[in-house]
DNA sequence: TACCTGTATACTGTATACAATTTCGATTCT
DNA sequence: AGAATCGAAATTGTATACAGTATACAGGTA
């Protein structure tokens, strides 16, 4: 049986702003706030059954993390992810990335090679079997690794609300011909960097692997503009 | 005359919330809200002179921003920040300002290169004058302006938000022996890599800048500790 | 017609009121 | 004495009320 939608509310954040912060993100992404439109605190508050002071907490997170625009005494729009957007997002991810590599491959041991080694020949597996959703889970697991072994937590942080942006383009990135072999091969030369214990070619070749990202992600975004 | 403190938070700021966060940072670097300690919503708006509404909407920012850690259902206490932070914080800003500095390269004209030169003779008349203040500010000046020219606005807004909150630190840094020197020097070496479009070097050596910056910081921190 | 201008309406910004939770001290029990 | 427990006070979370500002539209004027 299903749960109450208030139930929802207190069972995954104990804090409403939280929980109305992912459901707008949600909202956002699944095109229900389209790019442009302004959003009526009034009218969303009563739509998600709750009031409008933490609405408005939510907002001021949405607004620092780029979903939204807001302009003092007009209110709140849906910001539209253009290719300039995505640009900038990826030149500060593969700076970011890189850099966590670089920092990660200082005290990688043989274990945490062992384990970038299991989660790409998961990668291989579900690439086999086509699994756009499960790969790019695994995907994003390869990348946490290094950047949550780099010892940075502000890093990961930063680069987890950057990307969160970014997150549906990325996601349909993957649905291209020959991607998830193309990311295999990479982190496998990536993989021998760490074992190499070269630290600045493990921060360059993350660089690129992102910078390969984006050219993935800029050619659906392209596609999608003409369809 | 001295205008009223209700006046002043309107002329500057359109929005109280703005106001807030502005004063709370301030009240931080000032040391009147002092690391670890509890903020409490009701008094510090009502030693304000605002409501609690503008108040937690400034809260959320200075969250995201680092000052402040948020536990829920048990308010906001004013973060300390140790030598790990500073440490996170610089390889972060090593990374992003280096960033800023290849990309501005590639664009950079006569005039950029020209306007460059300008402040770091400015900077050379401030070290004589030993003015810290204005030498801290021009010193910034410098560094803002291929993190502007970069074209990722993004890129300088993150590293905006990042410094805030070391800016004390920094302030406090230049007061060592020989600070202002090196650094006039090593913005030579940046600004010749520039005029040779060497945009690899500009960004090893803007990199190599900050992680400067970032050992005299660590060495007044120490200083500071002792004392 | 094009352009003001005034007014009504809708919406954001701020203050206040109420509910739920946590904190802390007094009290009791072991 | 120390631990555990209960309850009042304090504090945060949420809802609502009110005030000020922006927007849209009608009517008037050049």
């Amino acid at each position: 049986m299903a749960i109450s939608v208030e139930e929802q509310k207190i069972r995954e954040h104990p804090l409403l702003r939280e929980w109305v912060a992912d459901a707008v993100r949600d909202m956002i992404a699944k095109g229900k706030l389209k790019p442009g439109e302004h959003i009526c605190e009034t009218r969303l508050a009563s739509e998600l059954g709750i009031s409008r002071t933490p609405l408005r907490e939510a907002i001021r997170l949405l607004e620092t993390e780029g979903f939204l625009h807001v302009v003092p005494r007009r209110g709140a729009v849906v910001r539209d992810i253009s290719i300039k957007d995505v640009t900038e997002i990826y030149e500060i991810k593969a700076a970011m990335e890189g850099l966590s590599a670089r920092l990660a491959a200082r005290h990688f041991n043989k274990r945490d090679i062992e384990r970038l080694k299991e989660i790409n020949n998961e990668l291989a597996k579900l690439a086999e079997k086509n699994d756009v959703n499960k790969f790019f889970k695994m995907h994003n697991q390869f990348h946490d690794y290094f950047l949550r072994a780099s010892g940075n937590e502000r890093l990961y942080q930063m680069n987890c609300s950057l990307i969160e942006q970014i997150h549906r383009l990325r996601l349909l990135s993957f649905t291209l011909e020959g991607r998830f072999e193309e990311a295999i091969e990479q982190h496998e030369k990536i993989i021998k960097a760490f074992e190499k214990r070269d630290a600045e070619l493990a921060e360059r070749l993350v660089s690129e692997n992102v910078m390969m990202g984006y050219r993935a992600v800029t050619t659906k975004l392209k596609q999608a503009k003409i369809a």
